[in-house]
DNA sequence: ATAACATATCAATATAAATTGATATGTTAT
DNA sequence: ATAACATATCAATTTATATTGATATGTTAT
């Protein structure tokens, strides 16, 4: 792939930004991380609820949450001995946009 | 998970949504198909022009056009010997309409 | 009818990532 | 200091799917 992604040469999408949405597809299209990252819209939630209602194991669970923090898409605070976790809006609202232009509009 | 996502309930999100979220980032999430479909957000390609600019085996290029199709991302017609393949507009803004609201808001 | 071109299909293999099981790290309370 | 709780990490395995190689199907022109 060239750096300037000729291939959509008609757009100014560049590889770079390429990258980045198909990384955060990669991230959320597990359907266990969907799953999370539903669940966490509603609010803060520590890893035993999240690997509870979903049906989890604990150590899976974490890791999933892991990847999701990784990628920016979810934050996270101690309480305790518990870890809460949330959705980062902001960022999950930069990539949804990237996202919408890549697919439906001529960036 | 239960029938209407009730780890999600409060939202309005039904399983079956969820799976139609779920199937369609599955579609898009893989880098080849994502570089299609950017390719034929600029118009109608065949197969050779596709395998040669995105530099995919003609079967391997043909493979990602089909599962496209069957999820009715793309739309096709033949042209002579060629198959002309271009995006569903309408379909991908249903897809992207239902992950965005998945993603930002509370459904 | 045959050759050349264009696409599709199929079985076999390779590859990436999810899952599991065991264990380690960190926190709170007694 | 110890026990119970909460989360994270790691290696091994399983699972899903992309990729490959070979071949079949369909179309156009001679």
């Amino acid at each position: 792939m060239t750096k300037d992604m000729t291939c959509c040469h008609s757009s100014k999408m560049l590889k770079k930004d390429f990258d980045n949405i198909d990384n955060f597809l990669d991230v959320i299209s597990e359907k266990n991380r969907l799953h999370i990252l539903c669940l966490l819209r509603d609010g803060e939630k520590c890893v035993c609820d999240i690997h509870e209602s979903i049906g989890l194991s604990q150590n899976l669970a974490s890791h999933h949450l892991r990847v999701l923090k990784e990628f920016g898409l979810i934050k996270s605070r101690r309480e305790g001995r518990k870890i809460l976790y949330t959705t980062n809006k902001k960022n999950m609202n930069q990539y949804i946009n990237l996202l919408n232009n890549f697919l439906t509009k001529n960036i």
